[in-house]
DNA sequence: CCTGGGACTTAGAAAAAAGACA
DNA sequence: TGTCTTTTTTCTAAGTCCCAGG
């Protein structure tokens, strides 16, 4: 098994006190069953973010049209300001009403009294400013870039590992969140809100005792070092937007994030065995007497066959108007008893996690279509649609039909079961290796499309199609010239009847075999390109899809496992591709 | 039961790096 | 060898779920 980290040569500024290995695969050893995590834990802490550095005196700010100097605490958060000048957010409301409540916290009193109108402030100058920087660092030469590079790979190898249980781990986000504007996702009431530069203070630590404690700044303290083997963080803070704690953890290629991965979907695969048992208790509940048996046996068949999240309550007015299925409002479907020829369908139309919209039009059971009529009757559309249940409500029944089971189990349960079954439905062994490859990342897509991952289309997209289309009429073109030149070699051979005129038919066949191929690959490509305009494959690839299955499916049909996992998916999966077997069954 | 805190996974956008191309 | 495009990596927000304490 190979297991690689990058290794500069030279050795680092500084050695973690305990002797390691870096090639160990994890998933041969035995595991901790008791909540414990670990029983040594060692690193450096974390890397704070650079210190504020005052804009030059030739970059100026302008309030109301005249030149005004600000003092270094106003021009930084100016500059959070200016750095995002292009950006839709800062025509925002919202954004710009929490944006100047909390810049003019950060103003001397002087400043406060003039500066009362964010419509009045000029910060193109700062916005140059920091393009021309932008634009400065990528026109640095060969010799500079690499004077920085060699720099983060300094600190990557000071700061970017720890070490767990006898081995070296690549720690996640080894780097402090920087200072900035708050930017939240969809409608967010606290977009524009200034994020707080972290200082050591505000750090607690976590390892064990018997390690080489990380030392805080010079003249500085961390808020607290603790030694919690019953958790993965190594540091942890609070953030000031939310009030929620932030963490450093692990690299996914760690033991301690592998491990949960795999159970994961070990988890799922128990739900195989059980779902139709599953399936027929809540087809039964449907008919309850009681009210809060129905809804959770509709809620639950919605998780099911829709691959919703469970939806817990949110707190109003502190984050985006986002759901999932247990929170979903009246509003939120609208039910037809007769659409486009099918009887009882469901429209679906709300805002998921980071405030994606699901649309969905779905053709239901009459029971769960009566039921939904009954659950809407007499409610406003701003009411819950499960006025009795609630995500604690429904996991506490999962709980009891298996244990461990939880709403977000059906999720990858669904994820790997329809990888699986569209793997096996499309590809042929007979197909070469891009065909495969298409009809993974369609398999991929059918998994995307359930879990309703979108992205926004890239906004060069028309374009790269356009370019593609260029390619492939290119190519298309080569290929009649080929043919061409083909047939007038076999009408030479034909006359000439000769050892060389026949070696020139067989070599111009073997060009225009070799340009068809060349065809055939860009028109996949492009097919594929313009499937997954709106569609992010990434997602489910990396968090639903039991990487097993796609190995099992490169093994049995030859894909090399570059095609489909890249270096750091091959990390991350590493147990599955060491595991793995070409027979494999999710 | 209900609430809030805590720990952890999942998510798309943006930045950076790599690759293709002229 | 720079320039444009595509892929990979980083970033950090936004979910899920559990638990303690009232």
């Amino acid at each position: 098994m190979t297991f690689e980290f990058v290794w500069i040569p030279k050795p680092p500024a500084f050695s973690l006190s305990a002797t390691v290995s870096v090639e160990y695969a994890w998933w041969e050893e035995e595991r901790y069953t008791d909540g414990v995590k670990w029983k040594f834990l060692e690193h450096k802490g974390p890397v704070f973010a650079p210190p504020y550095e005052p804009l030059p005196s030739n970059v100026k700010f302008y309030y109301d049209g005249k030149y005004m100097k600000l003092s270094p605490g106003a021009e930084e958060v100016a500059t959070f300001f200016a750095k995002m000048l292009d950006h839709e957010y800062t025509t925002k409301d919202v954004f710009r009403k929490n944006f100047f409540k909390d810049w003019r916290k950060e103003m001397t009193s002087e400043e406060k009294s003039k500066l009362t109108d964010l419509n009045k402030c000029d910060f193109s100058e700062m916005s140059e400013y920091f393009k021309a920087q932008s634009e400065a660092r990528k026109a640095m030469t060969k010799e500079e870039k690499l004077k920085i590079k060699m720099e983060n790979e300094r600190i990557l190898q000071e700061y970017g590992f720890c070490v767990m249980d006898n081995h070296k781990e690549r720690i996640a986000n080894f780097r402090i969140e920087p200072p900035g504007l708050f930017r939240g996702r969809g409608d967010h009431p606290k977009m524009g809100m200034l994020k707080r530069r972290i200082r050591p203070e505000d750090i607690i630590i976590n390892c064990s005792k018997d390690s080489k404690h990380p030392k805080p700044p010079p003249g500085t303290k961390w808020k607290e070092v603790r030694h919690d083997n019953k958790v993965t963080w190594l540091v942890s803070w609070t953030e000031n937007i939310q009030g929620s704690i932030k963490y450093i953890m692990l690299n996914p290629s760690s033991r301690i994030k592998g491990e949960k991965d795999w159970q994961k979907y070990e988890m799922a695969r128990r739900l195989k065995k059980c779902v139709d048992r599953i399936r027929a208790q809540y087809r039964e509940d449907w008919k309850s007497k009681e009210m809060r048996i129905r809804q959770r046996a509709v809620a639950l068949y919605f998780i099911d066959k829709l691959a919703l999240r469970a939806g817990n309550e949110k707190e109003e007015g502190e984050t985006a108007d986002t759901v999932g299925c247990c929170s979903l409002r009246v509003e939120h479907l609208t039910l037809h008893q007769e659409m486009d020829g099918q009887e009882y369908v469901v429209e679906f139309d709300f805002l998921g996690k980071d405030s994606i919209r699901y649309y969905n039009k779905v053709p239901v059971e009459k029971r769960v279509f009566k039921n939904l009529q009954l659950f809407m009757e007499d409610k406003e559309p701003e009411d819950d649609l499960f006025d009795r249940l609630n995500t604690s409500i429904l996991n506490k029944h999962l709980q009891e039909l298996m244990d461990g089971l939880t709403a977000k189990v059906f999720r990858t349960y669904n994820a790997s079961i329809t990888l699986q079954q569209q793997l096996n439905e499309l590809t042929t062994s007979e197909d070469n290796v891009p065909a495969k490859i298409l009809s993974y990342n369609r398999a991929n897509r059918a998994v995307a499309i359930l879990c309703n991952h979108q992205r926004a289309p890239p906004k060069t997209f028309e374009k790269s199609m356009q370019n593609l289309q260029t390619k492939i009429d290119a190519k298309k073109e080569q290929l009649a010239d080929a043919k061409r030149e083909l047939k007038s070699a076999k009408a030479d051979a034909k006359v000439r009847r000769d050892e060389k005129s026949k070696k020139a038919v067989e070599s111009k066949k073997k060009a225009v075999q070799r340009i068809e191929e060349q065809l055939m690959k860009l028109e996949v490509q492009a097919t594929d390109r313009e499937e997954n305009k709106q569609i992010a494959l990434g997602t489910s690839k990396l968090n639903y899809l039991d990487p097993r299955i796609s190995v099992a499916w490169c093994k049995k049909l030859g894909v090399p496992i570059e095609k489909i996992y890249n270096k750091t998916q091959r990390e991350k999966f590493a147990w599955a591709i060491d595991m793995a077997e070409k027979d494999y069954e999710f």
